[in-house]
Parts: structure tokens; C-alpha cells; sequence
DNA sequence: CATGAATGAGTTTTCATTCAT
DNA sequence: TATGAATGAAAACTCATTCAT
């Protein structure tokens, strides 16, 4: 096993257990136990828990983004790029129910608070300048509505996001074609 | 002091920290010093942390519906009643951030989880059917898009939760004309 | 109800629930809530919890000893005597099983412990001289072997123990004719 | 030190310290403390404390049993094979006056009614076969009074019980001639 | 006298983290 | 580098006792 393999065996064992118990629900020996190494083990691929939950997060959140980019073409018409990124967000999570899970859980934790708080007060991350392009765009080619760009998102993701964890917990059920016709919906809450 | 206010004092000093701090941030010996009770004055009231958390969701969430029930007039056309609903989930979280954060982690949680899958089972609550009639009608009127109550309600108050959350955190500040303009797009999501 | 009425309502409760639960499965709330009784007015009778537990084992005790005494005549012949002893203990205890596991753990824990050494530096109590003088007056005539008395009080009254415990938990059931059948061959064990 | 001579450490310190103080004057601190081990450490040894109260009683009757089986010959006459376990009984408690105390306590509480139920539903322990071949054989032969094995046991064992109370707590001392002596008076009980 | 709500010291238990091997 | 037994501080919870009513 290589020593990489370890730090993501870790990673896949605490996303699980946290995605389904919550952060007290998945002690550290438990982790190790599921990711088959000694619980003095993930202390040398991270600092302590708070680091290894806060790490996880950024990792998930870089798979998600790459999934984002993929087919994602700077040169698409502002409607086609939003739908594109849209209908990704559903599918990504779909597939990968745990890291919605977690990720909510993080970003509506005192972890997720601080994050935002940072990043408000550092420069935007990635996924930010990512979205926003879209948005400003659309304003500046009269498309999309006069707002700030917090509010496009929250009109265009908000949507997604709840639909996403109904999803999950078995309350509807997203096939393909529904995943279109939401995704044109949350549109026509932006669109002029 | 009588009776109740001791519950309440307990119930309020658990919303400030839990909200704060997460539910581990907040033992019971430091909510039970907030709250000017001693320690054990908690198991009184409530059998145990996790009671003591389930029942303030519960609390919340009364609170929550009791006030978007004011003013509000089955009477009106569809329309006016979701401005009026809308309108009032934004007024009352930004005036009650804490509730926000308490009910936000709380939903995204195993407790709230379990919640959801628990009210799937059963009857739906007094909240689920308030927001329902809406839709139906104005699907009924043709007014709205013929979609899933959960996908209306996903296009509506998705985009809601997210901007309060901004606003808590100061990415954005909602006054009453932002207030009114998000609700109307939120609307023109949903409507034909 | 009187005054007495409460003193006896609390020492039923705490006979009930210890000899079915043990000295800690029965906290005073409990004790107070099976007398009818505030939790409060146990102070007023007893000291504490220790002297509810004293004080109720002195009164079981004065209980069985005055049972014994019924129909028991100095007069009669060492044999008969004795025959009327064990068998009235086991005829009270099958009676009152709740009193023989509230001694037996009386005696069987620190209480009893300090109990007998208290009697063993202090004069002996009512019961042993009582039994005393069966054996005392047995030697005298020659119809018992030549034992200490602590010797001839375990030979007679060990096995009736033994025997009680087993017929409460349903391993044997002792009828008159086997009363009376143990009574003798406890006997046997002591005499010449 | 070894794993095995700390859960026996922790064993030593519960032993000591409850047969002594009873279960509850033994808090897990304390007995980690005596034990020299962390409070934390016994929990790795052990589910709970009922679990380290109740391994320690079947512990200890696992020793006391090996004891009496030293020396037992199932080819001596029936009576040589009781005073051989009986005169051991004697020795074993009088020289490790603590099993007693702890044994008797754990017996006389919730803890051993529970054990005692559960061993007459499943199959006889090792201890009671033990015994009962000695009975059945004396009374197949003839040299012992007709009676249920559970009458043999307590008029044999149940003096012997007594004794050895009456021998720790100082009332009386047990040397080498008296126990041979109680011992086969004991027999005399169920001989015919 | 009687009450029972309130208390907080004391208990069991958990778990992130360390460190000898 | 990896381990996992050991730790002990901190957590949840209990319960004998008090005292204002």
C-alpha cells in the first residue's frame, strides 16, 4: 500500500462514517478501523480531526469543480454554459450521495461559517470566479436580471441543492429529463 | 422564576451556543451555566442532549410556521399568498439569525435526516401542507408550471435558504426592496 | 394518614424496590414515588439513605424474631424447640420473600458487615442470645455434640438459608412435609 | 506489563476495593487508580462496570472451582469426595478471605438473582455437576437420605458458608481440626 | 408538616491524541 | 514509518439532599 493510498483510504472511511453519523458519530478509531490502518496512523497524514475533516472537504470540493470543468466550454452561449454546470452539480451528487452529505454538513457547521467567512474576507475561491463569469456575462448581454451575483446564485443553486438532498432521502426521484427541465426552470428565476 | 421560564432560559442558552458553536461545541455544563440552571436542572426538562435538540427544533420550527401564518389570507390569489410567504421567511430569519443556524445544522445533521425520513413515513407536517396548497392551486389555476410540489418547492424557497444564509454571514445585506425582488424571482422560477 | 402511616408507606417502598433492584436501582425519588410521599418527606423520618436502609433492616429483624417467638416455650425439650425455630424461619421467609433478599444483601454488603462487627464488640442482640440458648442447653444435656455455638448456628441455620434462597428463585419448592423433613436433618447435623 | 497483567491489576483493584466498600463505594477511578492504570484503560478490558463486575465473579468462581478439583479423585469413596471438596471450600475462602466477601456480595444482589435464573434455564454450570455427582452416587448407594439434590447442597454447603463469614469477620477461627471437624458434620446432616 | 423542584458533586463513559515498540 | 494500547481530560448523566413554598 502506498503511503498515498493510506491518506485516501483515511479520506473515503471518515467520508463515509460522517456522512452518515455526523462529526461526533465517527471517532477517530472507528476511521482508522474502516480505512484498515492504526489509529496513530492518520495523525501522520494529518494534524488532528478538525484538519482531516477540513482537508476532506477541500478534497471533495476539488472533485466536484473538476467534474464542473469537464465539457465546460468558455466559448458556449451564457444559457448553454449555466445549464451544463447545472445539470453537472445533480449529476455529481447523485452519483455521489456521501459527498452531498458531507459537504452540506460541513458548510452549515461552524467549520462551513468559518470557511465562508474567510474566503469573504481572502479573495474568491475557484468555484466562485468559476460561476460568476456566467453571471456577469449574462448581466452584461442583457440576458439575466439586474442582481448581485449572490442573488443569481441563490435564485440558480438554491434550487438544485434542495432538490438534491429530496433526492437523496428518497423524496423524488431525478431522472435525466427531470434533471433538464429543473435546471431550465431555476434559469427562468434569473432570466429577464 | 416559574416553571416554564426555567425551560425556556435552557432552551434559549442551547439555541445561542449550539448555533455558535455546533453541537459539540455546547456541553450541557455550559449550556446549564448560560442558562443560570445548574447542570442537572437540564434532565428535568428534557431526557437528554439529544432530546433537548430535537425539542428545540421543534420549538423553532412552531415558531417558524405560527409567524408566516400572520397575515396570511387563503383568500388572496396565489401569487400574493407566496410573495406574503416568502417575504415572511426572509423577514423572520434576518431578524432571528440564530434560529436559522440552529435549524440549518440541525436539517443537515443526522437528527434531521432521520426528521425527514420520519415525516416521509407519516403524515406530512402542518408546514409541508401549508406550502402545498399554494402549488396545487396555482397548478390547478395554470398559473404555475406542472411540476412536483417538491420541485416547486425546491425553485421557490431553495434560493431563499441560500440568501439567508449570505445575509447571516454578511455576503450580501437583504432590506426590504431586495427582499421583495428576490421573492418575485424566486417566483418566476415556478410560474408558466 | 397518620403520621406512622407515611414512616410505613416509605419503608414498604424501600423494602419493594431494594430487594428487587439493589441498593442503587432504588434512588429516594423512587422510594418516595412508590410510598406516595414527597421526596422531601423521607428526611423527615430518616436521616439519610443509610439510616432507611438500617433502620428498615432492625425492623425486618424485630419482625422475624417476634414470629419466632410465637408459640416458642422455653419449656419444651431442646429438640422441639429447635424444630419449631427453623421451621418458623423458613415458614416467615417463604412468606416474605421480599424481607430474606432484603437481608441477605443487608448482611452481604459493607452494612452488614459493620453490623456484625458492632455485635461482636458489643453485646450480643436479642437473636443470638435467643438461639443460644438451644444450644447451650443442648450440650448441657449431652443430645449435642460438643461445637461452639457459632458452629451450632451454622450447621442448623446455614442450610435453611441456602434452602430459602433456592425455593424463591424457583429452583425447589418447600412444602410443609419438606419444612419439616430439612428442619429434622439440620438437626442431625448438630446432634450427637 | 503486559496486556494480560493489566486487566489483571484492574481485576485485583475491583476486588479489593468492592469486596470491601461494596459495588458502589467503588467508583471505576478509584479502582483505575489502585489498578495504577488510566480510567480510560479499564474501559479497554471491559464493556462497562457491570461487565468488569460481573467477568471478575466468574473469574473468581473459575478459580475456586480448579481449586477444589486439585487432588479429587472420582474413584474415592463417596464421603472421602466431600470432605475433600468441603475441608477445600474452608481452606480456599479462609485463605482468600476477599473472593468470599466479593462472591457472597455479588450472590446476594440483583447480579447473581440474574445469574442464578439464567443458569437454571440453560444447562447446569460446571461447579453444580460438580457436586451433584457425589450426591446422586451417595444416595444410589444407599449412604445418604433420599432427598433432591438441591437439599444436599444447601445442608452440606450452607453450614460451611456461615462459617467462613463467622471466620473473617473474627467471630470464630477456623484452624485445620475444626474444619475437619465442621466438615463431617456437615455430612452428618444428609447421612443416613 | 409536607412537598417536589432545584441543585451540583460525583459517577460512568467516551474519545482525540500520544508514544513506546 | 506504522501501530494500537494507553491515557486522562472532558463529556453526559444521576441522585441524595436541601429548602422555599
Amino acid at each position: 500500500m502506498k503511503n498515498t493510498d493510506k491518506r485516501e483510504e483515511i479520506m473515503r472511511a471518515a467520508l463515509e462514517l460522517i456522512a452518515e453519523h455526523g462529526f461526533h458519530g465517527a471517532p477517530m478509531a472507528m476511521i482508522a478501523d474502516k480505512a484498515g490502518v492504526g489509529a496513530g496512523t492518520i495523525y501522520r497524514y494529518f494534524e488532528g480531526k478538525d484538519a482531516l475533516i477540513t482537508e476532506l472537504y477541500r478534497e471533495l470540493e476539488g472533485k466536484l469543480l473538476a467534474y464542473l470543468q469537464e465539457g465546460y466550454s468558455a466559448a458556449d452561449p451564457t444559457r448553454e454554459r449555466f445549464l451544463h454546470v447545472g445539470a453537472a452539480v445533480l449529476r455529481y451528487f447523485i452519483a455521489s450521495p456521501l459527498h452531498f452529505l458531507y459537504m452540506e454538513q460541513y458548510m452549515n457547521s461552524p467549520f462551513g461559517i468559518a470557511l465562508k467567512r474567510d474566503r469573504l474576507l481572502g479573495q474568491s475561491d475557484e468555484g466562485d470566479l468559476f460561476f460568476k463569469s456566467i453571471f456577469e456575462e449574462g448581466m452584461a448581454q442583457k440576458v439575466l436580471k439586474e442582481l448581485p451575483i449572490f442573488v443569481h446564485f441563490a435564485l440558480t443553486f438554491g434550487p438544485l441543492i434542495v432538490l438534491i438532498r429530496d433526492h437523496i432521502l428518497g423524496l423524488i426521484s431525478l431522472d435525466d429529463a427531470r434533471i433538464m427541465q429543473i435546471t431550465e426552470a431555476s434559469w427562468d428565476g434569473v432570466k429577464r
